[in-house]
DNA sequence: GGCCGTATATTGACGGCGTCAATTTACGTC
DNA sequence: GACGTAAATTGACGCCGTCAATATACGGCC
């Protein structure tokens, strides 16, 4: 009886948040696709009109979505970063793991993050938060100057293969596979391969 | 006077084929968003129910859309390698080439291609197509044995780190730079990098 | 040459979507 | 306790994909 209004409406304060949290389960759920501003209101309670106050459009809540997931990455990237142990070819390997294992665990996000058309292209938040990324792996890889390539060339290099590495896998077009000679996680064995290189026979891997 | 009526009308044959043929123009235009069943519809001079005639739902215009796309894909990149002189590395370097231009001249075409949630995952003309490309990269990368990953891990490698390195740059997140070293396009550095390998100083590039 | 079955195209409707305008509700402040 | 304003609701619009019912035109068969 105290209570007539069991819903104590938003009105004020959390519904923004509310917003997110439910436009986040919807993603899990059923992909970028899923998340409609009509269906995000159902979930958080509260009618279709309501989202418009807290975001432009749909794309804007989709980009206030993404850079939270950005940032979600970033933060697991540079935590795995600092507890690593190892060389320098460790700490790559390192990245690309919890990169590849992000975007495994939960693949809708990830592909959130590159929907450019679905997201504000202009966002400062999205873009620094993205940006952080690469130059975290630009300082990992400036250390030394052996190579014939920039170390933003090397950087660019790592960052698309386990992007791209990552945005196949997502799509089903390779399978977790173990490589045919090392035995080594296909995506670890990428990353050898990129680190002592393909070159030709004997040009690379002078192990001798 | 001798024909009132302007419009020959499709009715059987070359609907199909112009359906597809809008659509590709909506995609070159607008995007994949842009092409709506509907607005393919209005292109092709026909109402907005006629191409359920041709394709099941908007999933299966796309995925032919898609096939036609990475046939052509396909034999540029074939094409290319065919013509092409000189050593292994500069054969990977033209397969690179041909990838990163197509998707640079048409972006809206090669985003389609991995658009998995807008095109029919079981299709095999599509699957079938993309193989394609896949294994004309193993047997190009399976000649020698010398790496210490197979040739298996080092054609995923090279295929992701093209992929990765297109999806970026169509998503804007690098622009187009040459190499501060070697003076090379960006996208022919880390081509190189990933022949030359990354590995600690002195390890790869062994000019000595 | 005329009939007819079937493939093809049209018409009309349905619900869901994003978005806008007008309205009502509830909070903080004076 | 009244009031201004931010927040939420209601209702509408046009677009979308899709379905069912209907109309049309082709090709084979007599």
């Amino acid at each position: 009886m105290k209570k007539p209004k069991p819903a104590p409406a938003y009105h004020h304060g959390n519904l923004r948040a509310g917003l997110i949290e439910a436009a986040l389960a919807l993603l899990d759920e059923g992909g970028v696709e899923a998340v409609t501003i009509r269906a995000v209101a159902r979930r958080a309670g509260v009618t279709h009109a309501a989202p418009a106050n807290h975001f432009r459009d749909r794309k804007a809540l989709l980009t206030a979505l993404a850079t939270g997931i950005f940032a979600k990455l970033a933060g697991r990237i540079a935590a795995k970063l600092a507890a690593a142990r190892g060389g320098r070819e460790a700490r790559l390997q390192v990245f690309a793991d919890a990169v590849t294992g992000f975007a495994l665990a939960h693949p809708h996000r990830y592909r959130l993050l590159w929907r450019r058309d679905s997201l504000d292209d202009g966002d400062a938040g999205l873009q620094q938060a993205m940006d952080a990324i690469y130059d975290r792996l630009v300082a990992e890889l400036s250390e030394d100057g052996a190579s014939s390539v920039s170390a933003d060339s090397r950087a660019v290099a790592l960052w698309s293969m386990v992007h791209g590495y990552v945005a196949l896998r997502l799509d089903g077009n390779f399978v977790a596979l173990r490589d045919a000679r090392t035995r080594a996680p296909r995506q670890a064995a990428i990353v050898m391969a990129l680190i002592e290189g393909i070159g030709g026979a004997g040009k690379a891997k002078p192990k001798r």
